[in-house]
DNA sequence: AATTTTTTGCAAATCACTTGCATTTTCGAT
DNA sequence: ATCGAAAATGCAAGTGATTTGCAAAAAATT
């Protein structure tokens, strides 16, 4: 196994969070060119050790964002996410919970369902406590913390 | 209304699946500039007359996918949809299935959730029953049915 | 119809991501 | 430990979708 390859997996499994390629290059700092962590990635997940999906926020645009898969995991039992489209923060939904959903499409429709994206967006509690709901004005104060 | 949003509205009014900025274009055939029709769908999503969803299917790449919403549809009053990844055709899974999913992760969890994302992929019907089950060969024939 | 406001087209710029190719690294076999 | 094949990396250039600047054209107002 490859420093680079070692550096993003070591990044991805403390990260709780799905990390976009962007912010992994940034979080491995210096230790490989961007380019590798894109093949690092295409690795990761054609070896079914890393999942992704493409999310896109206003405010950053459209990204593909990863997280680690525990080996062997079934691929049903991925987690889904919640990002605030004001701090722009992930929130963890935990593990899938539309198996029963697709199951149900499949039979009714006789597809064959291979993968699925889900995500919520919306405003997190902090931004809601603080923003007033975070609909109306633009209270700067705990955005950003993360990037 | 201008002619490239009456042209635009048109097209998306009678697709019957989601249709992208470019396939948007070339339907309303040299009506207007791709420009404008990127900017006429930022137009439509505003006022609530579109909805997008951006998807990933690994041989066309990345793109943002636009649907017509019935005026004044509750926000939860949209379609979810299946995308072949061998034909490359949208099933339409009918209404949105997840409102009390949403709901129970916002009580769960404290969020205000304002949109959501999902779609499936996988293998259709037509393109199971030509291809085995569209995973070992690559029997052409019915692909390449709507671009 | 004249004036103001919005929309359009064209060209150029972004942005995330990919590809080509020559130069390392890695890794299995000596 | 050493050698050679195979795989991975860096750098530069290329894509493809989408955006932006700005002046001209069209639509809405008056
Ligand atoms: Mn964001
Ligand atoms: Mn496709
Ligand atoms: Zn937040
Ligand atoms: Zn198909």
């Amino acid at each position: 196994m490859t420093k680079a390859r070692k550096a993003v997996l070591e990044v991805l499994g403390t990260a709780e969070r799905p990390l976009s390629a962007s912010e992994i290059s940034s979080l491995v700092s210096h230790c490989c060119d961007p380019v590798t962590i894109y093949r690092t990635l295409h690795y990761l997940e054609d070896k079914g050790l890393a999942d992704s999906f493409v999310l896109h926020c206003t405010e950053h645009g459209t990204e593909r964002y990863f997280t680690l898969l525990a080996p062997g995991e079934a691929s049903y039992a991925h987690h889904h996410w919640f990002h605030c489209e004001h701090c722009h923060q992930f929130i963890d939904l935990g593990d899938c919970r539309i198996g029963t959903l697709v199951d149900a499409y499949q039979e009714e429709l006789g597809i064959r369902v291979t993968g699925h994206t889900l995500y919520l967006t919306g405003v997190c509690p902090a931004c809601s406590s603080l923003g007033r709901n975070g609909q109306e004005h633009d209270h700067r104060g705990h955005e950003s913390q993360s990037e």
